[in-house]
DNA sequence: TCTGGGGTCCTAGGACCC
DNA sequence: TCTGGGGTCCTAGGACCC
């Protein structure tokens, strides 16, 4: 089996804030310190359900979706507040920057938690060690306890980082999984949710043993390339390396509001929609990037939720062309019943930068044809391969060049010209 | 008295091209 | 007059995570 899965020889950090929004409230009002506490959302508007909870509260059964009113039933004494995200923003990019400190490799994954590779931090100390160091450092400047699992990939990070809260430190190595992974249950594994776990049971895989152990011929028929992917996560196998770019390159940026009422009014349908627009304009302006695919999501009174996109030829960036579409969209696709809930998303994504550079570029490219200097162009799929270009429907199916390449075609260009 | 809001990745079918 | 197989793009939905 080591043979099959050999080691590659780093060393992961998994960090993961324990419940994260409650215990930055309690470091902001330590009055809440040491007593059951939960981030709702606001009944009166039906979203009153339990976002996180202090490990009080989890004490007495509370947990995360629960509605507030049975959360309230099982714990009388609860403490609730309505999140106040500015001040979750605030608190996660400080403890980033505690991780940052350590090393450049680190990969956000959400508001709390991200990886670390510190393979290469040898001279800081023992992984153990560095990781009492950043617990310490976040609880000393932070008040804020995390737990951290360290591993040779994310997977078993992961998974050791939920081994021990709150503010445990938890190794897992190769040779251990036998006894710390594998007599976990199969639900407990990260990327196994409700339907798999289920699919799962049925063919009586119940541990993350008897995962790792299945027939995998018979897995892959089950669950597709997934079943490939977690078995070979089940035997401590996981590629994927920690990419620090990866938070950059967003795919999709959304909002969604469930109204306080199931509603067929088209005028609020509309003033929705046009809020939800204006909110995911502000914030493409504030990442400086444009759109050019628009999706609605329509949730009905019995949550059937159906989506519809439009593949536009052109970028947009305007809340008043969101809304367009998004509104366009919406009434060419309601089926005219209650509505719970409306989404608007913004999709294939480009950055502002790269969109001027492609602008550029193909200015450049029909006077680099113009100029019959078709050797640039050969020259450079010549150096990078025919794959630099690529057909963009925007500009009516003229190539133009991806963008890691833009620069160099850009600079030689250029320097030809001159000569 | 139920079940928010932000995402990512994968699948599957149809259109279209070669 | 009949018709393969591969590849890409687009759309919609589903599973999963925090």
């Amino acid at each position: 089996m080591s043979k099959r899965f050999p080691t590659n020889g780093r060393v992961i950090f998994h960090v993961d804030m324990n419940s994260f929004y409650a215990s930055v409230e309690a470091a902001y009002n330590p009055d809440l310190k040491g007593k059951p506490l939960a981030i709702a959302g606001n009944p009166e508007q039906r979203k009153g359900i339990i976002i996180t909870s202090s490990y009080e509260a989890r004490a007495k059964g509370v947990k995360t979706t629960m509605p507030l009113w049975q959360a309230k039933e099982l714990c009388p004494g609860l403490r609730v507040l309505t999140p106040n995200f500015d001040r979750y923003r605030e608190a996660s990019s400080q403890m980033f920057q505690i991780l940052a400190e350590i090393t450049p490799f680190v990969q956000p994954v959400s508001i709390d938690e991200g990886y670390m590779d510190i393979t290469e931090c040898a001279e800081l100390g023992t992984p153990v060690e560095i990781a009492e160091m950043i617990q310490q450092k976040i609880k000393n400047e932070l008040d804020l306890p995390c737990s951290i699992g360290i591993a040779p990939n994310k997977f078993l990070a992961k998974m050791a980082s939920d081994m021990k809260k709150p503010m445990g430190i938890t190794v897992l190595r190769k040779r251990e999984l036998p006894t710390k992974l594998w007599p976990m249950p199969i639900n407990e594994m990260y990327g196994v949710g409700e339907k798999t776990a289920d699919k799962l049971r049925k063919i009586d895989i119940n541990t993350i043993g008897d995962l790792a152990k299945a027939d995998s011929y018979h897995l892959k028929h089950l669950l597709g390339i997934n079943g490939e992917r977690l078995q070979n996560r089940a035997n401590g196998y996981d590629p994927r390396p920690v990419d620090p770019e990866a938070v950059s390159d967003f795919k999709s940026i959304g909002n969604s509001q469930t109204l306080p009422y199931d509603t067929t009014d088209e005028r609020e349908i509309e003033a929705l929609l046009h809020s939800l627009s204006e909110k995911v304009a502000e914030r493409m302006k504030r990442k400086s990037v444009v759109s050019e695919n628009i999706q609605v999501m329509i949730r009905y009174h019995d949550r059937k939720t159906i989506t519809r996109s439009n593949q536009l030829h052109d970028y947009v960036e305007l809340s008043e062309d969101i809304f367009h579409i998004a509104s366009t969209l919406f009434f060419a696709n309601w089926n005219g019943k209650p509505i719970r809930l409306l989404g608007v998303t913004a999709q294939h994504l480009t950055e502002k930068e790269e969109m001027t550079k492609q602008l550029d570029l193909f200015t450049y490219e029909n006077e680099a044809k113009n100029e019959k200097l078709y050797d640039v162009v050969s020259q450079l799929s010549d150096k990078y391969g025919k794959n630099i270009f690529k057909k963009n429907k925007s500009y009516e199916n003229k190539s133009s060049v991806s963008t890691s390449f833009q620069k160099d075609f850009l600079d030689d260009y250029k320097t030809k010209k001159k000569k």
